[in-house]
DNA sequence: ACTATCACG
DNA sequence: ACGTACGTGATAGTC
């Protein structure tokens, strides 16, 4: 192709803005605008713009009046579905920028974005130009010819697949012509479009036939040889219809349009008022595009430089020493090769250095392990960190085996910040928080390194490893003062400063200590449930008269549910619900059920805890669980690999595996939990007089729930009345519902409905205040604890009833567990630090939430209950005294 | 990769 | 008319 020939890039503008919307998470701009479809159209754009450089463009979308098309069909069926207003709201956007931005809109009254696309292409092909047509809808592929390019992009998980179709891609993929796809899709109709098509013929059947025929007329004239039978008989029947979704599925390629498609010229796309629009919807990685035109690489990367030997990050770094005082790094590590032999210690538990990045802005260097030893890269580093200076990172728990930073107002790590700033994203690598706070496009890891991420891949690739570190190293020193004024302006510098950051310190010290486990009781302990998942197996399959995968949910549901003929419960999408509340009101009339739980109970406690754990226990004898500070959405840690915030403790052969958990040799374990800290806060922060005063009365809580709840005396309340107030409780710290509660109590919703107004009669400062929080949260958009972490609640404003019923309820849950979280965050750190500034040898080893667990010397015994007391106790001052419950025990099982 | 289930708070 | 209790992580089965 000559380089001068004409191309012409047209696209279907509410077709990709669709694709955009539901491919892409919601977004919004600070004024609660959402924008994520016209981030994705207009991402989608550039690339396409960059990829084809073409010479023409324009965009069509279709007119909101009916069209003739629509009105033919709308005979047959009703309407199609209404268009989210999330997404509604930004049709007028990406109309308003494109017009910013002069690129050229094609729509009129009467016409479909279809019958533009086709009379566009047609008659740029006439004219001997090139053709790309962008769009979602498979419809367009009756367009595609030698010249015309159908092109759909595919929002997949794994990134934008596009799938392109000249005319031969159409015939090889779709076994039909262009021409042909018409009469295919007349025959087997298309619901999304309301045409009827012919009944019984699917796609693969009208292919068929199509690719015999050629044309539905020919196939009429052939119709007694047509197979199956059932086409035959329909295609004659239904033949008027058949014509009639040609007709409909036909797209106009003669329209009357006097518009052509505009010659990209200087003036398009980057233009002021474009610009202005990207700032106001904070489009952020387009404003950097806007103000990146021209030199294509962020003048940052320019910056980097590699260093030669340890002298180069020493004068980098003294020069450092001696201006600002502060300095972002990263490390990069490798695998060790030699992991898989050296089980994990929970120290540098089988890493090796790489390299290492040093940023002071201005300046970026990067050294590696191939220049300088290990030793002397951690030294230089350590050295400028000793001589008074601030080092701000990403991710301090896996840095902290290689340094001592005692003095944590000198660390800054970005990670948690950006948690804290937002807890709903999950993960916080550097390149999103250098999108989010300096608004810099970096690559990602995947993109740098692909998807298997393997650490390998930094010696393969050492140019992208420098990259990759000089980015995380800057990343980390320009976002901290940003970062830092965020923190601070929305109230949480303490949390961070004074609980997330020294909290770090701590799980990484429990990380490092672990947790004794006796491997061979583990073993034994999983062989007897091996024992008993036989014999169950056995009842099982006898009872059901032949064998069958009990661990399968299909096969069971099928056993039990047709050919056994149980009364089933629920459904789930996929079939009947074996779920263990549908179960257990079956096992009192069918013996097979309780085998089931039994099996369930069984296999669940040896596949995850006997057999789970085993491969967790390292080389010293000891469990090292990872705990992760940045993932929940309320503030809570979690545990993983293992998660040992799960071990079963309610069921009683469950609880047996905490036997295999001992302290070592001269240690006892002190183990000490809250005393329903989450209802005790509710109580705090609603202020409501009456669960106080049952809190300072030292009270039996639900108890005296119940005896209020169901106007009895203290004293007559029954277990059944206890047990149900209990529920009660626990359901307003969750958000309370009628049918949560039901379901629970196993009642019917009326009922449950009765004991939710009785219960809020009985506590109505309670009620207003649970009220005022969702108000609030839907006021500010978000929830927030007492200690000021913030939850966004983003549903709160969704058009779903069911996403915004969910909003309330967490708006109601979070203060409560999110201020639970804080509050032993406060006294795990507190703890921490006692055990080390007074030189215990007694160790935190375990949080579970409310729970803290303290591998203890013998003759340390008395003080670390001392401190476990005090601190847990007087990690807050609240309206009702925080209590515990303290045990020790020569296992984890006798210390609960 | 997703779903169902179930362990904990 | 709908279909839900809040927060996690691991496993087995299925696609």
């Amino acid at each position: 192709m000559k380089p001068e020939a004409s191309k012409v890039l047209l696209m279907d503008g509410h077709s990709i803005l669709n694709r955009a919307y539901y491919g892409l998470p919601d977004l919004t701009d600070s004024k609660g605008r959402h924008t994520n479809a016209v981030y994705g159209f207009l991402n989608m754009m550039f690339k396409y713009i960059e990829t084809e450089e073409p010479t023409h463009f324009g965009v069509a979308f279709d007119e909101s009046a009916p069209t003739f098309r629509h009105e033919m069909y709308s005979a047959y069926k009703g309407t199609r579905k209404p268009m989210d207003p999330e997404l509604k709201s930004q049709v007028p956007m990406i109309k308003e920028m494109l017009t910013a931005m002069n690129v050229p809109i094609f729509s009129q009254p009467g016409l479909e974005a279809d019958d533009i696309l086709g009379t566009l292409s047609k008659a740029a092909e006439e004219k001997g130009m090139e053709v790309t047509v962008v769009s979602g809808d498979r419809d367009l592929l009756q367009l595609a010819s030698d010249h015309i390019k159908i092109s759909i992009p595919k929002t997949k998980k794994t990134g934008t697949e596009i799938e392109d179709y000249y005319a031969s891609d159409v015939k090889e993929k779709k076994g039909v012509t262009p021409e042909e796809f018409i009469d295919v899709k007349a025959l087997m109709g298309d619901a999304s479009d309301n045409i009827p098509g012919v009944p019984s013929i699917g796609e693969k059947t009208a292919t068929a036939i199509i690719a015999q025929y050629h044309s539905i007329e020919n196939a009429h004239e052939h119709v007694a040889e047509l197979k199956p039978p059932r086409a035959s008989k329909n295609l004659e029947e239904f033949y008027d219809q058949a014509v009639l979704s040609k007709t409909l599925a036909t797209i106009e390629v003669h329209a009357d349009i006097p518009f052509i498609p505009k010659e990209i010229t200087d003036d398009m796309f980057f233009t002021n008022e474009a610009y202005l629009l990207c700032k106001e919807w904070e489009l952020k990685s387009l404003v950097v595009r806007f103000e990146n035109r021209g030199d294509n690489k962020n003048d940052i990367e320019g910056s980097f430089k590699k260093f030669g030997s340890i002298e180069d990050l020493k004068s980098l770094k003294e020069k450092a020493a001696s201006g600002k005082k502060y300095a972002g790094i990263s490390l990069l590590f490798l695998k060790n090769p030699f992991a898989e032999n050296m089980a994990s210690d929970g120290d540098k538990a089988g890493r090796t250095l790489y390299g290492a990045a040093f940023s002071t802005g201005d300046e970026t260097g990067f050294i590696t392990t191939s220049s300088a030893s290990e030793e002397d890269i951690i030294g230089e580093i350590q050295n400028y960190y000793d001589d008074g200076c601030t080092v701000s990172l990403r991710g301090l728990k896996t840095i902290l085996p290689y340094f001592s930073f005692e003095d944590r107002s000198r660390i800054f790590d970005t990670e948690t910040a950006a948690y804290l700033l937002n807890p709903l994203a999950g993960e916080y690598p550097a390149c999103d928080i250098a999108k989010t706070e300096l608004s810099l496009i970096v690559s990602t890891h995947e993109e740098l390194f692909g998807k298997g991420k393997s650490e390998k891949a930094y010696n393969e690739e050492p140019e992208k490893a420098f990259t990759y570190a000089c980015y995380e190293a800057y990343t980390s020193y320009a976002a901290k003062p940003l970062m830092e004024e965020k923190l601070k302006s929305l109230g949480m510098e303490d949390l961070y400063r004074d609980i997330e950051l020294p909290l770090t310190y701590a799980l990484y010290n429990m990380e490092k200590e672990g947790l004794a486990m006796d491997g061979e009781a583990l073993k034994a302990y999983g062989r007897k449930l091996g024992e008993k998942i036989e014999e169950t197996e056995k009842k099982i399959y006898e009872e059901a008269g032949e064998e069958f995968n009990i661990s399968s949910p299909k096969q069971l549901g099928t056993i039990l549910f047709e050919k056994l003929s149980l009364p089933y419960g629920k459904k789930t999408k996929t079939g009947y619900s074996t779920a263990a509340d549908v179960l257990e009101k079956l096992k009192y009339e069918y013996p097979i059920v309780e085998n089931i739980l039994s099996y369930r109970t069984f296999s669940k406690l040896k596949s995850t805890y006997a057999d789970g754990l085993l491969p967790c226990l390292a080389a010293d004898g000891r469990v090292h669980s990872s705990f992760q500070q940045t993932v929940t959405a309320t503030g809570r840690i979690s545990s993983t690999e293992p998660n040992l915030q799960n071990i079963p403790v309610r069921i009683e052969q469950g609880k047996l595996i905490r036997k295999v958990f001992h302290p070592k040799d001269g240690y006892v374990y002190i183990d000490a939990d809250y005393s329903q800290i989450e209802l005790r806060v509710l109580a705090h922060l609603s202020g409501d007089p009456a669960l106080i005063e049952a809190y300072l009365n030292g009270q039996d809580i639900h108890r005296s729930t119940a005896s209020k709840v169901f106007h009895k005396a203290f004293d007559e309340v029954t277990e059944l009345d206890r047990r149900r107030a209990k529920a009660v409780n626990f359901g307003i710290v969750y958000g309370i519902s009628a049918f949560g509660l039901s379901q629970d109590l196993n009642i019917d919703r009326k009922e449950a409905q009765d004991y939710i107004d009785s219960y809020f009669d009985v506590y109505p400062v309670l009620h207003e205040y649970i009220k005022g929080l969702v108000e609030s949260a839907k006021e500010k958009g978000y929830a927030e604890t007492l200690f000021g972490r913030r939850r966004p609640v983003p549903e709160l404003t969704s058009s779903n009833f069911m996403q915004r019923q969910f909003g309330e309820r967490v708006a109601m849950n979070s203060p409560v567990q999110g201020t639970a979280a804080d509050i032993i965050k406060i006294a795990m750190v507190k703890v921490h630090d006692a055990l080390k500034d007074r030189g215990l040898k007694s160790k935190l080893v375990l949080q579970v939430h409310d729970e803290l667990l303290i591998e203890t010397e013998i003759s340390e015994k008395e003080e670390v209950e001392n401190i476990l007391r005090r601190e847990m106790e007087n990690a807050v001052k609240l309206r009702v005294p925080l209590e515990i419950d303290m045990h020790e025990g020569a296992t984890w099982y006798d210390a609960k």
